[in-house]
DNA sequence: GTCTATACACCGATAGAC
DNA sequence: GTCTATCGGTGTATAGAC
């Protein structure tokens, strides 16, 4: 069923899709609009996600995490100095949400009502990548319990400041947010 | 039109709807859920809200304003220590939020889609703040710059501690987060 | 694999009795 | 001020031709 084309298609249709849920959130995406920007008739998502909406948001989900794992949380196990790769990280959740100017699909659609079972699937994959960071954190000379603060802290501040800068409509302020972390990060072992 | 029986009445009446929208965003929130948790009939709404729904999240969200207002910017006013004034506003902002385990209205309309008008009367009101915040920064003894990065970092860790709370259901990631902004707020003018 | 046409439920909203 | 009944519109989803 999938050809070498159309491998590259569903790429271009799932961005297009990822578009309208990251706008208009889960509910507000409505199956006239994911169709218009698709450029395909409403029956034809059918046959691409047999079910429905809600499936269409599945695969976006999982596709997010994997995007977010690869841009940012792989480089946690890069073969450099934890500082370093705590940097590094910072840079590929930047480029991630498109320095400030996207939102992650995962919040979005993780507060919503997409059922227990998905929000159980984010929290755990959360609860993760802390643990990950947190690890990374005591590499650099941490104890656990600051270190899992830090991590805490770390994507806290990432979040909080990618949500009130589009609060504000201001993506320089992400940007700026970020650029301290890095700072930060700097700091502590230089 | 307004009783003394009438005000307490509307005061429930706001909360049981703002429960609603909380949960499910605006989008989410339909009128036979909004006419169930206020046990009253869908026409009945219209008679409170002639302007519907849209009526509806407009009321709730100018009353979201004036409650974190009223609960935790208000109290950068008071007169004590500037210091003090910040740790009682985080504190009236946990309050709001009743220790992380509500999220805050503002944050869920305001990414929502409702017009253009709202949300830069949002984004208005999000400027007032950082500014205000800015300012008692100063207070304690912060070149304008760094308040105004102080004020900015200091929102976002909030928001964020809140948002990452939720996602992965633990409040209490949100509790000690506030407690930690308490302590250094503490420590900064110990 | 895409389309047109359509089913059918539910949405927001209104009419009008009480 | 609340209700029942109902409207028109849109939402998700499907049938079936091509």
């Amino acid at each position: 069923m999938a050809t070498i084309r159309s491998v590259r298609s569903r790429e271009t249709l799932l961005s297009s899709l990822q578009g309208v849920f990251l706008s208009k959130g889960y509910e507000g995406a409505t199956l006239t609009q994911l169709a218009r920007v698709t450029g395909l008739g409403k029956a034809s998502l059918y046959h691409h996600f047999p079910g429905g909406k809600a499936e269409m948001a599945q695969v976006l989900l999982r596709d997010a995490v994997a995007q977010l794992e690869q841009s940012a949380f792989a480089r946690l196990k890069e073969n450099r100095p934890a500082a370093e790769r705590l940097r590094r990280f910072v840079d590929g959740f930047d480029a991630y949400v498109d320095r400030g100017r996207r939102h992650c699909l995962i919040a979005v659609l993780g507060q919503g009502s997409l059922g227990e079972r998905h929000n159980e699937m984010i929290a755990e994959q959360f609860r993760d990548w802390q643990r990950r960071l947190a690890g990374v954190y005591e590499e650099t000379g941490l104890k656990p319990k600051r270190a899992e603060r830090s991590a805490q802290a770390l994507l806290a501040t990432l979040y909080g400041s990618l949500l009130t800068a589009r609060l504000l409509g201001e993506p320089e302020q992400f940007q700026r947010a970020v650029k301290r972390q890095r700072k930060s990060l700097q700091d502590a072992t230089a």
